[in-house]
DNA sequence: ATTGCTTCCGAAAGCGCTTTCGGTGTAGGG
DNA sequence: CCCTACACCGAAAGCGCTTTCGGAAGCAAT
C-alpha cells in the first residue's frame, strides 16, 4: 500500500502542498471550504502525515521517554505498568508518544539519556525512584532537558518531582505501633543510595525518638527491595536475643518476605509479631495474613506526572511543580497488640 | 546548549555533510584516515545524529511499538513488565526504540495502529492477548506492518506468534486433579472472546472427557480477569448443592481470589477444595496458602518475541517464527487429596 | 606520455512535512 | 474610480540527515 503523501493529496486536491498542510492544521488563513474538502479527501484516502517529516520541521519530538528504574525489585515492580499506564494516558490525549527507554547498567543508563537529548528523539523524560545522589538529574539539568522526578533526590529544590511523604508515614506508623503496645520495633529498610530508603528510614527513627524509643542499630537491617531480601533481613532480626515486636518494612515486597520468614519461625504474624509494609500494592490483601500498609497513590500519580511534564515542556516553570502527597494508612491482618507471649 | 549537527561537523573539519555522514555509518569509500578523524570530532563535540532527520532520510523507524492489553485485569498486569523489560533488552542492542501505545478502547486501538502504520512511527508491533477473532491481528495484515503475537488468536497460520500450550496444560491440571481423587472439578474461566481463555477452557473439557468425567456445563464458571472475578465465580460454584471439590482457574489472578472466597466460607483452600492457577506469577509464592500452578516461561518470553520481530523486520518470512512452549508444573500448597468431609 | 584503475571525496537530490513571505483576487471606503 | 484592506492561496526555503553519482587525484601498467 502506497502511503498517502501531502504531495499525493495536493494534486488530488488541486492545491499545494503547503495549502494542505496548512488546512490540516487548521491555519486562520484557509478558508473554510477548502479545509473542508482537504479533511475530507484526507480522510478518504486515509491520510496520516509522516512523523518524522513532521517532527524534523517542527523540531518537537512529541515524545515522552520513561527511564525504566534499573532492574532490582521482586515480581517485575508491579508499579510500573501502572504508572505506564497513566502517563500514557496523559499523553495519548496530545497525541505523543511513550518511549521506554531501559538500561542495564547505570553507565549505559547515562549514555542512554544523553542519546535521547543529543538525537532530539524526545521532549521530555520521567524518572523513578531516584538515588540521593542522582546523576542523572544532574545530567539532564545539563543537557537542558525537560523532565519529572517520580519521588526526589536529596536536594529537589530545582527540578520537579512528585513524591509521597514517607517520611511523616513511617512516624505515624510507629506511632501506631507503640500505641498498640510495641517497644522493640525493627526496621528492614532498603539500600541507602535511594534517597526513598533513606527517608524511610529517617522517619522510622523520627518516630522512635518522638516516642522516647531508643534509637537502636541492632534493629535496623538493611536489604535489597524483593522478598527474598525482605526475608533475609526478618530472619536476622528474629534471630536475635531480643527479637523486637514489630517490623517495620520500607517496601511492601520485603513485608512480604518477612511474613514468610516469620511463619517459618512458626509465628503467627500480626499476633506473634507484627509486620507492616509501605505502598500499598494490591496483592497485600492476598497475603497470609493480609498485609498492614501504607498505600500510595498509585492509580494517579502517572497521569498527573504525564501532565506536569506536558506542561514543563510547554515552557512552565518546573519549580512549580513539586509536588508532595501523602500515604494513607490501610491497615488489614499483619499487625496487632503485642501480646504475653512476645513479650517474654 | 547549541546541537552539534553534521553542517557543525563538517565545516570543522573542512570536510563535507555527505563525507561525514558516510564515516560515521562506516562506508567503505572513505580513508580510515579521515574516518578516523570524523570519529574523534565527533566525540569531542558528542554528536548524536537527529533520529528525526535520520530516519526521514532512510525511511526506517527504528521503533518497535508494544500494544497494551486494554485495561483489563487486576494488580496491573505482573508480566506486562517483564516483557517489555525483556523486549526492551532486544531492541536496545540495535539501538532501536520501544514506544507503548495505550488504548483506551478498542476503536481507539485500532485508530492507534491505523496512525502507527499510516505515520511510519514503527517499524514492528508486538500484541498481547489477542482475542479469537482479533481485527487488530487483520489490520496489522492489511496494513503490511511486521508484527509478531503474544499468543495466538483461532488461525494463527499466517502470522508470527509466541504462545504457551495452554491446552495441553490443561488437560494435564486435570489428570493430576483425578489422581487425587477429585471428581467433581470446577472450571473458573475467562471471557471466551479472549482465545487463551477459549484454548484453556477446551483443554479443561477435553482433559474432563479424557478421564470419562462428566462435561457439566453447571461446573463451569465464566468471571473476569481479577482477584475479584475469581472471587465471585468461587462463589457462585461453591454455593452450589453438590460443590466441586476442586477448582481450576484459567489465571493466577482469579485463583488468588478462589482463594479468598473459599477462605471467607471457612473451608481450607488446600484441603477442602483444591485450588489451581495458571501463569506463574511470583505472588502466587506468598497467598495463603501458596498458589498450585502452571508456569509461563515469562523471563524469557520478552527477550525472544523482541528477537523475532527484528527478524521479520528485516525480512524474515513471519510464518517461521510460530512457537509454542509448554508451561510446567508448580506444586504449592492450595491442592491436595480429597478429603471424607468434602466427599459428603 | 597515454590509458585504465582505484581510492576517496564533493555535489546535489531527496525524505515529507512546516512555515514564512508575497502575491493575487475581491470587497469596502472615500 | 482609485486606494486600502482583507481573505486566501502558491512558491519556496528549510529541518538534518542519507545516498547516489560523478569527478579529481594518484598509481600502475603499457
Amino acid at each position: 500500500m502506497a502511503r498517502v503523501s501531502l504531495k499525493f493529496l495536493a494534486s488530488e486536491l488541486g492545491l499545494t502542498e503547503g495549502t494542505v498542510s496548512r488546512a490540516l492544521n487548521n491555519y486562520a488563513d484557509i478558508s473554510a471550504e477548502t479545509r473542508d474538502r482537504v479533511n475530507q479527501c484526507a480522510k478518504k484516502y486515509g491520510y496520516r502525515a509522516n512523523f518524522n517529516a513532521r517532527r524534523l520541521a517542527t523540531g518537537s519530538a512529541e515524545t515522552v521517554a520513561y527511564i525504566m528504574p534499573t532492574h532490582t525489585g521482586g515480581f517485575s515492580e508491579p508499579f510500573v505498568a501502572k504508572l505506564l499506564e497513566g502517563i500514557g494516558q496523559s499523553l495519548s490525549e496530545r497525541g505523543w508518544d511513550l518511549l521506554v527507554v531501559q538500561a542495564q547498567s547505570s553507565e549505559a543508563e547515562e549514555e542512554a539519556i544523553r542519546k535521547l537529548a543529543g538525537s532530539g528523539r524526545v521532549s521530555g523524560v520521567v524518572l523513578s525512584r531516584p538515588h540521593k545522589q542522582d546523576r542523572r538529574i544532574e545530567l539532564l539539568e545539563q543537557l537542558d532537558l525537560p523532565f519529572i522526578v517520580h519521588g526526589r533526590s536529596v536536594s529537589p529544590e530545582n527540578y520537579a518531582w512528585f513524591d509521597v511523604d514517607s517520611f511523616s508515614a513511617f512516624i505515624e506508623l510507629v506511632d501506631h505501633l507503640v500505641s498498640l503496645g510495641h517497644q522493640r520495633i525493627g526496621f528492614i529498610g532498603a539500600p541507602t543510595y535511594y534517597n526513598f530508603a533513606q527517608m524511610r528510614l529517617d522517619g522510622f527513627k523520627e518516630g522512635m525518638r518522638l516516642n522516647h524509643l531508643p534509637d537502636d542499630d541492632e534493629l535496623v537491617e538493611i536489604s535489597e527491595l524483593s522478598d527474598s531480601g525482605g526475608e533475609r533481613a526478618a530472619n536476622v532480626l528474629l534471630s536475635k536475643v531480643n527479637p523486637p515486636t514489630a517490623l517495620l518494612c520500607a517496601t511492601d515486597m520485603q513485608a512480604i518476605g518477612a511474613l514468610a520468614a516469620t511463619r517459618a519461625k512458626n509465628l503467627t504474624p500480626g499476633i506473634d509479631v507484627s509486620i507492616i509494609g509501605y505502598d500499598g500494592l494490591d496483592m497485600g490483601k492476598h497475603t497470609n495474613p493480609p498485609l498492614t500498609t501504607m498505600a500510595q497513590p498509585q492509580a494517579f500519580s502517572g497521569r498527573h506526572i504525564g501532565d506536569m511534564l506536558l506542561a514543563i515542556i510547554d515552557g512552565a516553570e518546573p519549580k512549580q511543580f513539586q509536588e508532595l502527597r501523602s500515604a494513607t494508612f490501610v491497615r488489614r491482618m499483619s499487625d496487632g497488640p503485642v501480646t504475653a507471649t512476645t513479650r517474654n
